[in-house]
RNA sequence: GGGCGGUUAGCUCAGUGGUUAGAGCGCUGCGUUGACAUCGCAGAGGUCACUGGUUCAAGUCCAGUACCGCCCA
């Protein structure tokens, strides 16, 4: 039939499908009080730009869940939505400016924050084009945006009550400042890298009389801050020292040493330098002990006027400056090679200055305590369960999450200072006046918030919160929050935490997490390596079903997908065979349409032919284990069951056996046809939207009226299991079967007989005689056996000519080869046959008669044993025979 | 320093205690048969990293070792 074209080609059906699906509104979900929904909130991508493929593995991963549950007839919502992300969009904005020779500080803020608008604008559209590429079959109508009014006042409001309830609090603190974005980071905005470095070994003069004390440091430059010096209470070596001062060098700060619990003995002389504007742990000593505390940097990591001769240096600079000193003045020690830890901006890789600053902090542990909670007590589950452990590790010591960001783009920090009586006033909606002392001198912090904050109330601020809408009350809490591991705790930990302290009731009930997508060498991409694939130009190239396919097949949760081009091919061939497969059914079913008869009614009424049996009974396993592989979130493997089915079983036995009764008038194996190609369809439509749906209509039109009644794929419902077709009879049968004609053109094979000539076959078996008989058409024509004689096995006339002889489970094949065959190697092969069979029979005797297995073992097992044991002795003596004819 | 993961065919990976461990790609040989060369048929290819343990039974569970990777500090 020329209208359908020999080759699957995406780009000629995806758009068309994609578009009907939004015109039906199939992915707005109906709201049914008596039913409980299935939800799914999308975890947003960055407004910065495109999408890669760890977008596309999280669309088709939730596509497939929500297509499963929606064809489950379930009321089914995927609600989308794009991130605002903060410091992200800001640099690509500002990047974009440079180009155009603008600074954001000459723009000046609102006109930036204008400029940063037009940029999401455009890449919002961007995004959800790409979605709808992939075949995401989210609700656009829900869709959603971090800065939207909603999520706005979602983020003040959680703010505000977190502040009334003294969660969030302001304070100076050591935070990690990144010199170049010129903002405070969170601790896991943090990469820590080992870098090798020095260890100089500094000399401070004591005050009074000669002497001087060392001290160690990494990062000498920091020595101007310097307030104290301090050494372990334990440590004898410094005894006489205690109470002492000692001077900065060059600078001339007197400053005094002290004891300290905290110092380690064996880090470089045991006498450390307290830096408490620039260390952690300084800074904590420093509270302990009072210390003064000296900021020495300006916010772009030069130094400060306390840097006195140093000021106006870059750090670097400074650090090389402040040693050429030391050694002058005899007062570098020693320097030795040292391998330390240094935080870098994840953002952008600059060297992270910790440093004493004000910010906003949440006060983390007492939400982190009902998270854990709802952890343990298995009202979340999270899969693969080895994630557990490490979010419980990390809410169990977890730290005050610094929430401000000297950025513009973001949410405004809903705190406003009063100029008059200095107190803060904080509130959801704009103040007109300070709370406290009634007048209009008020300012707003000019912070924004860090990204995560909002992105951390998405379950709930999606759907409407604060308010009290009727999503929120029907969809929250959510069913699955599929995302990526490495947001474990920036995102999915800080949902739970907010979830729970906004709603009072948990985000979603399952975190399935997966892994990161590799290049084909199990390589990170990276826009440095090259290695990068866009999805789109994967979907141009091979098609989306092709790339969804790709990325799920044979992977597990939470493991790393290597994806290349031949994964990618694997996909396309799949889903050619699919479509070629159909073709050749629609082309059958053209020419001899089937009459007035509901496909489904067939599966109960139990046809004749053997192999109509058998491909049902293996259809109705399949439906039953890949229904129970995606209940598991085994996707990949409900995937592979299916592609196995299809190909191995259905295309490559079931049509090819189905070619022989299409040319002939005897009973039709249209309807089989037809129906096992229908029921495939459908368990693979949440994994191959597209295709699936180009083919079931087709097929929906040349089926019978009210044979497939759905308008479309996407709400047929998805296939229950008929334990009943299950027919372990017909597939002995037809194991046999196809073992026979493997045998047979094995043999071909290894005696080099041309394809295309017929060969004289005989077959000989025991109780299924009968039934292989009526296989002899699929034998002949499969096996290209002519003529072929199938006979019970006491009709087997006994040796005289040469023949190959092929013993197999249930039958003997003779193939009379006269001249073909060689005695010698013939009874060599039978001798290997004979001795491997007998190891197997060995095995198998030892196990049965260890009481221990016998007894212990579940029955099901031990007759299994048994089985294969007689079936191995039957077997032998028969190959005994046979080579003793030989003989 | 603490934790997690991986180690299975040439490559990339499945394998949720129970046949003689699988798939895709690659490889070898044959094949242009009316669905499909994006294909078909046949085949080769494995010490399941190593050591010990639990079990009637271990690639699978436990402990240790080695190497690789990741996370946290």
């Amino acid at each position: 039939m020329s209208e359908i074209p020999k080759a699957y080609e995406p780009s000629k059906v995806e758009q068309k499908w994609y578009g009907f699906w939004m015109e039906q509104g199939y992915f707005t979900p109906k709201i049914d009080h008596k039913e409980r929904p299935f939800v799914i909130i999308m975890p947003p991508p960055n407004v910065t730009g495109e999408l890669h493929l760890g977008h596309a593995l999280t669309a088709t991963l939730e596509d497939i869940m929500v297509r499963w549950h929606r064809m489950k007839g379930e009321s089914t919502l995927w609600l989308p939505g794009v991130d605002h992300a903060g410091i992200a969009t800001q640099v690509v904005v500002e990047q974009k400016l440079a180009r155009e020779g603008i600074d954001r500080h000459h723009l000046g803020r609102e006109k930036f924050i204008e400029r940063v608008w037009e940029w999401v604008s455009k890449a919002r559209q961007s995004i959800t084009y790409q979605h709808q590429r992939l075949g995401a079959s989210c609700d656009w109508t829900r869709e959603r945006f971090t800065l939207d009014e909603g999520p706005s006042l979602a983020v003040r409001t959680a703010f505000v009550r977190l502040y009334n309830k003294r969660l969030i609090y302001r304070g100076e603190r050591i935070v990690n400042w990144c010199p170049r974005c010129q903002t405070a980071l969170s601790d896991l905005e943090v990469q820590h890298k080992d870098v090798t470095g020095n260890l100089y070994y500094l000399r401070y003069p004591l005050a009074d009389g000669d002497g001087f004390v060392t001290v160690a440091t990494t990062r000498p430059e920091t020595y101007l801050g310097d307030t104290a010096v301090a050494v372990n209470p334990e440590d004898r070596r410094f005894k006489g020292l205690i109470g002492k001062k000692v001077v900065l060098p060059v600078i001339g700060r007197v400053i005094p040493i002290i004891t300290d619990s905290a110092v380690d003995l064996t880090f470089g002389t045991g006498a450390v330098k307290i830096t408490p504007a620039h260390d952690p742990v300084d800074f904590e000593i420093s509270e302990r002990q009072g210390l003064p505390v000296i900021n020495i940097l300006n916010s772009d990591a030069t130094m400060n006027e306390q840097a006195g001769p140093y000021a106006g240096l870059d750090r670097f600079v400074c650090r090389q400056s402040v040693l050429a000193d030391f050694e002058k003045a005899g007062l570098l020690e020693k320097i030795e090679p040292h391998s330390h830890s240094v935080g870098h901006c994840g953002r952008c890789q600059t060297m992270i200055e910790p440093e004493v600053s004000k910010q906003w902090f949440v006060k983390v542990a007492p939400l982190a305590e009902a998270a854990i909670k709802a952890v343990v007590e298995g009202r979340i589950t999270i899969i693969p369960e080895r994630f557990t452990k490490v979010y419980l590790n990390w809410m169990e010591n977890i730290r005050d999450w610094c929430i401000s960001r000297q950025l513009w783009w973001g949410h405004r920090i809903p705190a406003w200072y009063c100029h008059k009586c200095g107190e803060l006033t904080v509130t959801v909606d704009e103040p007109v006046v300070c709370s406290h002392c009634g007048l209009a001198e008020i300012v707003q912090d000019s912070d924004v918030l860090d990204t995560w904050f909002s992105s951390a109330l998405w379950t709930h601020s999606t759907l409407g919160w604060p308010e009290d809408t009727e999503d929120l009350g029907y969809f929250y809490p959510t069913s699955v929050m599929e995302t990526g591991y490495d947001i474990l705790f920036f995102w999915v930990a800080r949902m739970v935490m907010m979830g729970l302290e906004d709603t009072e009731d948990i985000p979603f009930d399952t975190v399935y997490l997966h892994g990161l997508v590799r290049d084909e060498k199990g390589e990170k991409m990276s826009k440095m390596r090259g290695n990068v694939l866009s999805p789109i130009d994967a979907i141009d190239e091979y098609g989306t079903d092709a790339l969804r396919f790709a990325v799920t097949i044979g992977t597990s949760p939470g493991n790393d997908v290597s994806l290349g081009r031949h994964r990618l091919e694997a996909g396309r061939n799949f889903a050619n065979k699919l479509w070629n497969a159909a073709r050749f059914v629609l082309q059958s079913l053209e020419a001899k349409p089937i009459e007035g008869r509901a496909l489904a009614e067939l599966a109960v009424e139990r046809p004749e032919p053997i192999e109509d049996r058998w491909i049902l009974s293996r259809l109705s396993r399949l439906v039953l284990n890949v229904n129970k592989s995606i209940s598991d979130f085994q996707f990949g493997e409900a995937e592979r069951q299916v592609h196995d089915f299809f190909w191995g079983e259905f295309c490559d036995w079931y049509i090819e056996i189905a070619k022989i009764r299409l040319s002939q008038s005897t009973s039709s194996p249209l309807p089989v046809l037809a129906l096992v190609l229908e029921t495939t369809l459908r368990l693979l439509h949440p994994f191959m939207p597209f295709i699936t749906e180009e083919l079931w209509q087709n097929l929906k039109h040349r089926s019978p009226e009210g044979t497939l009644d759905s308008a479309s794929i996407v709400i047929a419902p998805y296939p229950v299991a008929d334990e009943k077709v299950i027919d372990p009879e017909a597939e002995q049968v037809m194991d046999s079967v196809i073992e026979i004609i493997r045998s047979i053109r094995n043999a071909r094979a290894e005696h080099k007989v041309a394809a295309a000539k017929w060969i004289e076959a005989q077959v000989y078996a025991d109780k299924l005689a009968p039934a292989l008989a009526s296989q002899s058409k699929a034998i002949e024509t499969l096996a290209r056996a002519r003529p072929l004689v199938m006979l019970s096995r006491d009709r087997r006339r006994d040796g005289g000519e040469k023949a190959l002889v092929l013993v197999l489970k249930e039958a003997e094949v003779v193939l009379p080869w006269a001249g073909m065959v060689e005695l010698v190697a013939e009874k060599q092969r039978l001798e290997r046959e004979i001795s491997t069979n007998q190891k197997e029979i060995a095995r198998l005797q030892e196990r049965l008669k260890d009481a221990a297995f016998v007894s212990k073992a579940p029955a099901v097992v031990v007759e299994k044993e048994r089985g294969k044991l007689r079936a191995c002795e039957d077997k032998l003596v028969r190959l005994k025979q046979e080579l003793a004819q030989l003989s």
